[in-house]
RNA sequence: GGCGCCAUAGCCAAGUGGUAAGGCAGAGGUCUGCAAAACCUUUACCCCCAGUUCGAGUCUGGGUGGCGCCUCCA
């Protein structure tokens, strides 16, 4: 598999640094509020890349942590008057429903920073022991001159990225590039015990700690979306190395924007849509199928059409599926001898598939060739009226590759037979075969009481739930 | 100012130099007592101008238009 290194600016071929295991990091969300369609970018393809490699064989580490401490929340809190921990619980609650909502699996590991706060002091000492930080006042900053590398992921060198730095007030840095490890405790804010005084973590060094806490010095990937290159990646870059004595993360991968009328979703500019009040009017999974259906580092315009297009795609493959459990349990043979050929055929879709993810994780690609396998299957295994076998063997091909991408989630176990309505049809099927339209169509409007829609296909009535 | 990205049909969107995937919408058709649904078929000289090449959407140079990071942000 190749994948785009941010750090290298070139496709590289994929390759763990532990045989047949990848770590991942992915800087996950800070918890203040619902997260929005942006946010939940990187959360699905982030997902479909570890769902992607454990399909592929490879067991994966996937470490995504909450950032539960932090100025935003703060003042959250005192906005709403009430402790900083109520803010950040209610949002990880808040996160866990829309997560789910997407399919999105939890992460092999969800560290917040507040439970990692003696690995973070650790990781400051031991960066002060060596030079690389400094304290001034109860805070500890990071000293970028230290480290000759900084700068080398977004590719910039010090002098150009120090224009534009500036002096917070209240600062007590020695260079405008360094930047606070340790923040001393202001009044009346959260605060823990450090040899600094009492105080609360920077951003940066959270992932840097529980990165190494959870996957050691040098991970595989580090993933997150392309606005954190600069600083937050950069940083745990420069802390991590500088700490560790070893590479920090072997491959970074970067996520595009989200658009909306062509410019970035940010929080701060207040162009977004949360995804909880998008799925309260389409459902989750067009959501998900939006995120995933364009390349992962290029821009995607978000619209209320494009989740509406999004939501008719997918209804195209669900009525496909669907389609087949009808007609495998009407189907007239058990087996033919031309299952085998007609499966090998169809499995050609798989290695389209394959071929599309593996060339830095195209689900644009993959998602053309479950598209093509739907055609397949509505042409040589549907209409065909091919073997239950058949069915069964194209509905399986069809939920694996959905199943990497983490599509096809919400559909529903066809419903039993319901015995009223089971005799209604049969009595409809007489009366049609009589020409007795009349009494055809009263009990469309009978099954239609029950909550059923009757539609006739060549196999048959079909029941739908209303 | 520094470092980057993007421009493909009405809309969305792939495309690793060799005569443009896929989806939505539209248009035809099939199925059909009616209805609903579904399925099939179909729609592009790839922003402009030069250049390299037997051959360029794909490479190079120059335009035009749009966007991002350099400050919290996925």
């Amino acid at each position: 598999m190749r994948i785009y290194n941010t750090l290298t600016r070139q496709k590289e071929e994929l390759i763990p640094l532990h045989e047949g295991e990848f770590r991942i990091y992915g800087c996950g969300p800070t918890v203040y509020n619902y997260f929005h369609v942006g946010n939940a970018l990187m959360l699905c393809i982030f997902d479909v890349l570890r769902r992607f490699l454990e399909y592929r064989g490879y067991r994966v580490n996937y470490v995504q942590n909450f950032t539960d401490i932090d100025d935003k929340i703060i003042r959250r809190a005192n906005e709403e008057g009430v402790d900083y921990t109520f803010i950040s619980e209610r949002a990880i609650q808040d996160y866990w429903v829309d997560a789910k909502g997407l399919n999105i699996r939890p992460a092999t590991a969800h560290p917040r920073a507040t439970e990692h706060i003696g690995n973070i002091i650790a990781m400051i000492e031991a960066l002060v022991a060596k030079e690389h930080a400094y304290e001034a006042d109860g805070d500890v900053y990071f000293s970028t001159r230290s480290f000759a590398e900084y700068g080398k992921l977004s590719h910039q060198p010090l002098e150009d990225l120090e224009a534009g730095a500036r002096i917070m007030v209240g600062e007590r840095k020695r260079d405008p590039m360094d930047f606070a490890l340790w923040k001393a405790a202001k009044p009346g804010e959260p605060a823990w015990d450090s040899p600094w005084g009492q105080g609360r973590p920077g951003w940066h060094i959270e992932c840097s700690a529980m990165a190494k806490g959870l996957l050691g010095d040098t991970i595989d990937i580090h993933c997150g979306g392309q606005d954190l290159v600069f600083p937050h990646h950069e940083n745990e870059i420069a802390q991590s190395e500088c700490c560790n004595g070893a590479p920090f993360a072997r491959y970074w991968m970067h996520n595009g924007y989200i658009n909306v009328d062509n410019v970035k979703m940010s929080k701060s500019l207040g162009n977004f849509f949360t995804v909880r009040e998008v799925a309260e009017k389409y459902g989750y999974e067009p959501i998900r199928f939006l995120l995933i259906a364009s390349h992962y580092r290029s821009p995607v315009n978000y619209s209320v059409d494009s989740v509406e297009q999004a939501k008719a795609s997918l209804h195209r493959i669900y009525t496909c599926r669907n389609s087949l459990d009808f007609a495998a349990q009407n189907a007239a043979a058990p087996s033919a001898p031309e299952d085998a050929a007609l499966l090998e055929t169809l499995s050609k879709r798989r290695d389209q598939f394959i071929a599309g993810m593996e060339e830095d994780l195209n689900t644009a690609d993959a998602l053309g060739a479950i598209f093509e396998l739907v055609r397949d299957i509505n042409v040589k295994v549907l209409e065909a009226r091919a073997s239950k076998a058949a069915c069964e063997g194209a509905a399986a091909l069809l939920d694996e590759l959905c199943g990497v991408l983490g599509l096809l989630y919400e559909r529903q176990a066809e419903d039993a037979p319901d015995a009223t309505a089971e005799a209604l049809v049969a009595e409809r099927a007489q009366a049609r075969k009589d020409k007795n339209w009349v009494r055809a169509d009263e009990i469309r409007e009978e099954l239609k009481a029950l909550g059923f829609a009757v539609e006739d296909t060549p196999r048959g009535a079909k029941l739908v739930r209303i």
